[in-house]
DNA sequence: ATTCCCGTTGTTACCGCTACCAATGACAAG
DNA sequence: CTTGTCATTGGTAGCGGTAACAACGGGAAT
């Protein structure tokens, strides 16, 4: 008579692959663990049975017995609600092949105080590790705090990460590098330039990738207009008001993100200008505004889920890492960007220069 | 000499609940999860030491135990972001509170063919309930996909939920009263109304509580100028442009929510219209359009959060009940909202009516 | 040949909790 | 007094993995 037992019917143990492959379920274990010190053969067969069962682990067991990192946190004050929850889709999913969950917490205000305060709490409150997506990837209290605290910490999207420090990030001088090669290839020569927040490294790379560009077409990258900016709709109203206002008036307006592109299209259209005939104008990011608007956006795509899920990867490896007293040397994960051609930019209304044709709309790659 | 344990030092566990308060483990086990036979005066001695050492149960191990619900589904294809984010900062904390794991999953297109494709994808990825929010909870081929595959589910948000569903919602006809109340308070007696989207019920919701606030008034809510929307900014331009070609311009515009009313704000000031001053505009949402368009909105706040968290929490007793073939009738979760007065609305334009003061901002309680 | 070492693999004992069933005691019915 | 029922409580055996250590076999060093 066989042993009565709870195993509910039609899952996949590891017993099963381990029968399965012939070998014992240590063994699996450590396949799907990739520890080292298995023969390739043995590897092999193991990952075979595993392939053929369709056998995935079950997690509770598996941090259960490993008493293993079980809460990244997600610490954010993004005021871009379309930013954040693609970030959070893509934190999700890997937190859940993973098989750990995702803690968020706001740290609303921007005043430092507030910031640390927060960073506390959240650093107390039991949780293994902490993603940082911008703004708060550059706060210096926030780092502070999570560096006293010992926390392992990976940022996202930091134009400059400092060596040794978990990054996941585009590169963004290049991504802006290509829009402004762009812009320029329609054929225009009077290109204004929105720049991001001040305190966000990634700002100044877009900067210096638009102006590498304009110098590379052999112009005066010094002279190109250029206005402050701080990535928030509102700021990019007043910039697009004072570009618009140039004389001569730039006949391309490159926005560090598409909440700035959305405010200068509405500033362009209360001036009667025409977008794009008038005025052409890019964003960058790739969320949500870039299609709500009209006409949409030609804009910079950010993989931002995918750069969640990295960052999330990224995390648990080092949390892994510091388990086994492994400490591993940081590491830094660059993504690919995509140009994203639609409505808003096409050559600059007929002057003395000659004049080109208009760019099919659709997804261009690039190299990231 | 004692026995090697790998037991992590620090963590309290349910061994210790029980030897402090004098029982064994499975009564503490009773207790936490609120079965019914357990002495009242156990149960508190049990309580008062869970208090006094700050247990919390490990959800790893009581899921492998108790080989429960891990994965709960939500299938989104919203077009608002700001709404999903703040619905998913409520549904991770609900499911971290529980132990369990949120899946995500877009069903983009509007095509019925496209809804019924992704939520049988989603049936079967091995979710073991659906979370609806809106405008998914009000699709019919989800719904027929999910009833199908015998799948859980909890819709969010419905107007008029079927009898026997489980559903997580506000009074959106209370709330629309409350805010048309508003207006007719500051001295409005014509306000023009954009519907939402046709399919979803909430819409015709909030127009009967609008309509019934203005017949309280002694208003002739047929005749209240109503435009038709669909909850897009784009949407909102044109039931704005219409409504304020009316002769005689309403005084104020109530849309069925925030992206419509920022619509609303932006054909007013094409015009050269001021607001508040030449005409309201109120909103329903809170969302963050609400405070990024200039002037604030006046708008309904949804507990959007709030929401998600009770229908995690509704959906796992369901899934417990079921699991313990106690099957539960259908629940309705009716949550309260908010009023919150910001810029946008104040008095109408002088004319022979009486003047009355501005109301200050801030945000007033209102019953749910 | 013996010893030692090392890479690879298996065995055992748990991780913290709950399903299942047995045990206990109180009380009503026979 | 015995028996049955019910409410309450405890003991045992897992859930599906992994840490720790033991076992094994083959080559290098002695």
């Amino acid at each position: 008579m066989r042993k009565p037992t709870r195993r509910r019917h039609g899952t996949v143990t590891i017993q099963h692959v381990a029968q399965q492959a012939g070998v014992s379920a240590m063994t699996v274990s450590r396949v799907i663990n990739r520890e080292s010190n298995v023969r390739e053969s043995t590897r092999a067969s193991v990952l075979e049975a595993i392939e053929r069962l369709n056998y995935s682990p079950n997690t509770a067991a598996r941090s259960l017995a490993a008493g293993e990192a079980l809460h990244l946190g997600l610490l954010y004050a993004n005021p871009s609600a379309a930013y954040l929850s693609q970030f959070l889709v893509g934190a999700l999913e890997g937190a859940r092949r993973a098989g750990c969950h995702v803690v968020l917490e706001s740290c609303g205000s921007e005043s430092a105080d507030e910031q640390a305060e927060a960073t506390r709490r959240f650093a107390t409150s039991g949780v293994d590790g902490v993603i940082l997506p911008p703004p708060l990837s550059e706060s210096m209290p926030v780092h502070h705090e999570l560096a006293a605290a010992g926390m392992p910490v990976v940022t996202v999207a930091m134009g400059l990460p400092q060596p040794g420090a978990l990054n996941v990030r585009i590169d963004d001088r290049a991504a802006a590098a290509a829009m402004t090669r762009h812009l320029l290839e329609l054929g225009h020569r009077d290109i204004g330039f929105i720049v991001g927040h001040p305190n966000n490294t990634a700002s100044a790379e877009r900067l210096a990738g638009f102006r590498a560009a304009l110098e590379e077409a052999g112009l005066d990258a010094e002279a190109a207009p250029t206005e402050q900016g701080y990535f928030t709709y509102r700021s990019g109203l007043v910039a697009a008001e004072r570009l618009l206002a140039r004389d001569p008036r730039p006949t391309a307006i490159f926005a560090s993100n598409d909440d700035m592109a959305a405010a200068a299209i509405s500033v362009a259209h209360r001036q009667g200008l025409d977008v794009p005939r008038d005025v052409s104008v890019v964003g960058y990011d790739d969320t949500a505004p870039a299609t709500t608007v009209w006409p949409e956006l030609t804009t910079v795509r950010q993989p931002v889920a995918a750069m969640a899920e990295a960052a999330v990867e990224l995390l648990l490896t080092d949390l892994r890492a510091r388990r086994a007293e492994t400490p591993t040397p940081g590491t830094e994960i660059v993504l690919e960007y995509d140009l994203v051609l639609r409505e808003s930019s096409a050559p600059p209304p007929r002057t003395e220069k000659k004049k080109q044709g208009r760019t099919p709309g659709g997804r261009v790659g690039a190299r990231g």
